[in-house]
DNA sequence: GCTTTACGTAAGGTGTACTTTACATATTTT
DNA sequence: AAAATATGTAAAGTACACCTTACGTAAAGC
């Protein structure tokens, strides 16, 4: 699963660390989200959306068959 | 986070097990879901919002100041 | 009566989403 | 030159989203 935050964080001139202070996550959980280490939970997600004003499906990109 | 994951199930007239293997996961993941034991992860909701052919957003709610 | 179907609980294991702390480096600001 | 800002890596811990196996029970079908 691939997302959208950095190219979503930059449009909006968001720093990490504020980006990581709205959703309410430490700003670590942001890099490693940006750099693909691993994916988001639900929520976090959901809430990564809300902060970006788009839906869920916009911001993470879904593969076919992807691995639960 | 609560769900309408067996709402929309029975809605279907599908069982648990059906469910369990199109979306990939063990029946115990459908029944923990359904139970609220635990939240879907963010590839499994999307699994689970295709087979029930509606958006992540409209099969899960997402209450406010949600911990993540 | 027996078998099948559907749903549920229990218990123990693995991988990962998220945390905290610490340190490094490049760019910008004073 | 020094300080602040932004991004990144590393490492170790915790919680939970999955798994598997096994067993219980109630309803429906043969």
């Amino acid at each position: 699963m691939k997302n959208r935050i950095r190219e979503r964080r930059l449009a909006k001139g968001w720093s990490q660390e504020y980006l990581s202070e709205i959703v309410g996550v430490s700003r670590q959980t942001i890099i490693s989200l940006e750099n693909g280490k691993y994916n988001a939970s639900l929520v976090l997600g959901h809430k990564l959306a809300q902060a970006f004003e788009c839906a869920i499906e916009d911001l993470f990109i879904f593969e076919r068959d992807e691995n639960i």
